[in-house]
DNA sequence: CAAAAACCATACAGACCTGTATAGTTCGAA
DNA sequence: TTCGAACTATACAGGTCTGTATGGTTTTTG
């Protein structure tokens, strides 16, 4: 199953769907960039869209990764238990803006693979729900009353930011809804 | 500028870039669908890209004009402040799962079309900061500490809301944005 | 070394795409 | 009724797309 070239295709087709999306970029782009041949991809992969769902998990796979490792390295330095969604969400900010993403690559295959149960999708519905999944642990840890809507929540938030800085909206949404979902946090802990 | 054959244009490929998308739309479907002829549409428009900034713009006017209408309907209804906000955000919830529709149009668009500064993307913008300002005309209304914040939390858990319903996660995220807004909202409110 | 697997290069099929060219038609107004 | 504008129908140019066919080359492996 791994193989370099395979991974190198999964790789650059990645960059290339992040910057310009999935129909915008065609599979001799992704060929030229790479510097693999067709056949080679048709080897590893039996259509473009089984590429795309390689993708998806990979950056799911990535992203997963690094939020562990930002989870741990907040760890100690987080004193207050508000401190560490914070810092999550400082994480994050820098995640997104790091590489001139264009938006969440998730939140773009949703919009062009829509409205019907491919694979695409299910791969973006697994994603969605597996963050959801990931700050519920963080916020239970934080005994919250209702974690399971706080998660959401935050997702949320941070949804609309990255959708935000997409349209061209002030990267400071960001730290606008940081402060809303601390404000939510908070909330829930003194009415306790 | 107005005429029969463009508006039927327009609306009919404003129907069918919400469902599939823009890039997976071709002329050829619009046309068929319409019922009218390729050269009428390149008669009244000089390509695709300007077919999608008028359906974007005719989509603006559709939304501001119903915003409008709800926002009068609550009007006396309200009695709390903090009402109004609510039923708005029931309404949204109305207007977004009326019609089968995959998401956001806009933030579709910015998925499809974003990284540049073509027309299309300012019309998203456009659209994005128009949107904030009338919900923070809103809650001036409502005597809030800082209108501006509060409407971009709010406009920020509307699309994240948006983009979960899109992805397939329950349809209560509405709800469940609505009592975040409404939460961020009475914070604002006690601590005057 | 030899056999097998992976990969490359090129050409191409077939479909679809946007946009244009051309010629005929409807229809209202001067 | 005649002129002109808007519309229709059809064909097509030129490009791009995904996916395949073919045959040669490299790399790995036994």
């Amino acid at each position: 199953m791994a193989s370099p070239r395979r991974d190198k295709l999964v790789q650059t087709a990645l960059h290339l769907f992040c910057q310009r999306g999935f129909h915008a970029t065609g599979i001799d782009t992704i060929l030229a960039e790479s510097g693999v041949a067709k056949m080679t991809l048709y080897n590893h992969f039996a259509s473009k869209d089984e590429l795309i769902v390689a993708v998806l998990q990979l950056r799911q796979k990535q992203f997963f990764a690094w939020l562990d490792e930002a989870n741990e390295r907040i760890g100690s330095a987080a004193d207050l238990p508000e401190g560490r969604l914070g810092a999550l969400f400082d994480a994050l900010k820098v995640w997104l803006l790091e590489a001139k993403l264009n938006g969440c690559i998730f939140t773009n295959a949703g919009a062009e693979f829509g409205n019907d149960d491919n694979p695409i999708n299910q791969e973006v519905k697994r994603y969605k729900r597996a963050r959801i999944d990931y700050i519920k642990n963080v916020l239970r840890e934080l005994t919250v009353n209702d974690p399971d809507t706080l998660a959401k929540q935050t997702c949320m938030l941070l949804d609309g930011a990255i959708v935000a800085v997409q349209a061209g909206l002030e990267e400071t949404s960001f730290d606008i809804a940081k402060s809303a979902a601390l404000l939510l946090i908070a909330q829930q802990r003194t009415s306790k």
